[in-house]
DNA sequence: AAAACACATGAATATATGTTCATTTGTTTG
DNA sequence: CAAACAAATGAACATATATTCATGTGTTTT
């Protein structure tokens, strides 16, 4: 918004949406049944291959893997290889804080 | 999965992945810049009109209602009428501890 | 009462997200 | 090396979410 006085702009400071941007980001990489599933899975047990994270999920393998491969690629999930299995674990950083603290806050 | 052993079908407990469903959905209500904007100025300034929200926010009136409304639907929001004036503010509930918590948390 | 103000609403559209299905890749086992 | 296993990938589709635009509603001001 813009006012103008004695000839002079006054432009009214504005808080910069953006410095949402990253909060916002981390909570919808968290906002769904199935990665906090995944999550809490991997919290309790440390560390999971996909079939073994499936076997507690009743989700579809297909599924369960893009969703694995996003949180991945966002720096949720690590990924290790094991002969044939694929083992996820959670990455120790700003989403498994954030997922702490809401679990704690509970109600 | 279900496994047969010795004629009896063991259904392997698995994780009732409706039991995320409140805390995916607390966490899509808060997972966007322009609530969180929102939510932020609230918390510092308790209670503002929508004019008053927008002119910090450089956000279109008719989008900011809409949120407004939703939020407000979704139990984040109180709305008190004054005049000509609507005046939101955060209900106290777990959604502002849910946001204190991750806003805590940090990094 | 008309005009201005503050905001809400609804329909239309755009964009993002989630889901399924079929197929592919890499690895191990017989 | 063929078959089986574990998981990833891509395209197509479905659904949800965000955004815009035009208009409507209630309130105050003149």
């Amino acid at each position: 918004m813009e006012m103008e006085k004695e000839g002079v702009i006054l432009e009214r400071q504005k808080i910069d949406r953006s410095q949402f941007e990253e909060a916002a980001y981390i909570l919808k990489a968290l906002a769904n049944e199935t990665r906090l599933c995944v999550i809490m899975q991997l919290t309790q047990a440390g560390e999971k291959s996909v079939t073994e994270l499936m076997e507690q999920m009743d989700c579809e393998q297909s599924l369960l893997s893009h969703h694995l491969t996003d949180m991945r690629a966002k720096g949720i999930l690590r990924c290790r290889r094991s002969g044939k299995n694929n083992f996820y674990s959670l990455s120790d950083n700003r989403f498994t804080n954030v997922l702490k603290c809401i679990m704690e806050c509970g109600d």
